[in-house]
DNA sequence: CTTAAAAATGAACAAATGTTCATTTAATAG
DNA sequence: CTATTAAATGAACATTTGTTCATTTTTAAG
């Protein structure tokens, strides 16, 4: 028996991907040898190669399918609900954080994978996920920057206030677990906590004031 | 010719070690070879040997010192300046972010290293740095502890604040560059001030407040 | 100066690596 | 039903892997 009955190629190659994605997030790409993506997917080693040309080439699907599918859902969540223009930035910042939080919550082997794995990437591809993500942090940029505009936040530096957040908003991959202490809406309230008066405008937050007063 | 002159031991050993941190934090452990290191040594493959057992014994002690300096430079660095009991949970929280920030800029690789190579190590060496990591943690979740018992600051969950607060901290590892736009200090400051923001009481942070009225 | 320990060599080993390919089977279009 | 294509097999390939070891050289102690 070579080839099992009612088995379509798309299916297969759906399962490289998942399994590929399981084993990458536990060891790394490097770590994982085609024999190891191939028993777990339940096929022989050459199989995998009548569906992607090289183990790169399953990496770089497995990132590239995660951002494009992070920007659309956020395309999707974000836009069609309440036309963009008429929000004010305090309400885009509250539905982007989220947004990320559940997103990442959901997915946290590709978010990790994502993240983790870009140096295993070759240059060029390196590059186009690298460009995917500054999109994505530019979404966050450009609600700082309306913010700071609309004098409903206050932050020194608009790029070293979107890596921080990000970083702080990601981070939680790495400890949450799905059966915890606390909800994935709890840890979304935390956060947007946390988030919203980091940005706190100087007049209403006047501990923080007195803080950078005594720093410098 | 096999042994170079005025080579001692230790100095060898060291290099081991300063070789492999730089290859590690670029290509990851699984991706860098004994053959890479000795020859990034200057050395023969065996040599390598004569100072680790294994390749897992060099990430093991690079790690494991790195885990052990950090935790004995905020030691040096908190405890002399003034009697810790006498300094309220801000100044403390001051303290402990300007250390981090700046210790962690000025060692990017190894602080990299020991985050994202976790998984290499085997279970028994897991433990023991995640020992080390929880100590690390502790440090900031007892600050905070203080500043809620003190009245100094308001947050929801110490543990998540804990995390939140130093997955954003740490993340300066991941875009900072010596020769940037802005100094260690410039961006110790920013991040004192996003982190003293999202600290702050209520009552002095009525937008926050809002905020979190309008979630619930 | 002699001698034992420490350090370095580089060839060698078995195992594992990514990938290829001739072959066989299942699916599908005509 | 037939012919073609897509999918799967598993042995085979050349490299590379971590590690060992007999040997040689340097260091340092008595």
């Amino acid at each position: 028996m070579t080839r099992p009955v009612g088995i379509k190629g798309k299916q297969t190659r759906q399962r490289i991907l998942g399994s590929s994605l399981k084993l990458f997030a536990r060891s790394g790409y490097a770590a994982v040898s085609m024999r190891e993506i191939a028993e777990a997917v339940g096929v022989g080693p050459g199989a995998l190669y009548n569906h992607f040309a090289t183990k790169q080439h399953i990496l770089m699907a497995i990132m590239e399918e995660h951002m494009r599918a992070l920007l659309a859902a956020y395309a999707d969540k974000a836009s069609p609900s309440s036309p963009a223009k008429n929000e004010t930035a305090t309400a885009k910042l509250e539905a982007f954080v989220r947004f990320h939080i559940s997103y990442h919550i959901a997915l946290p082997d590709a978010v990790f994978l994502s993240y983790m794995e870009l140096r295993a990437l070759e240059p060029e591809n390196f590059k186009i996920i690298e460009n995917l993500r500054r999109d994505y942090e530019a979404i966050l940029k450009q609600i700082l920057r309306l913010g700071v505009q609309q004098k409903q936040m206050q932050l020194d530096d608009i790029h070293v206030s979107a890596m921080a957040i990000l970083a702080m908003l990601t981070g939680v991959t790495s400890w949450f677990r799905q059966q915890g202490r606390l909800s994935a809406r709890e840890i979304e309230d935390i956060y947007l906590s946390l988030v919203m008066r980091s940005l706190a405008l100087p007049s209403e937050a006047k501990l923080a004031q007195n803080l950078d007063r005594k720093m410098a």
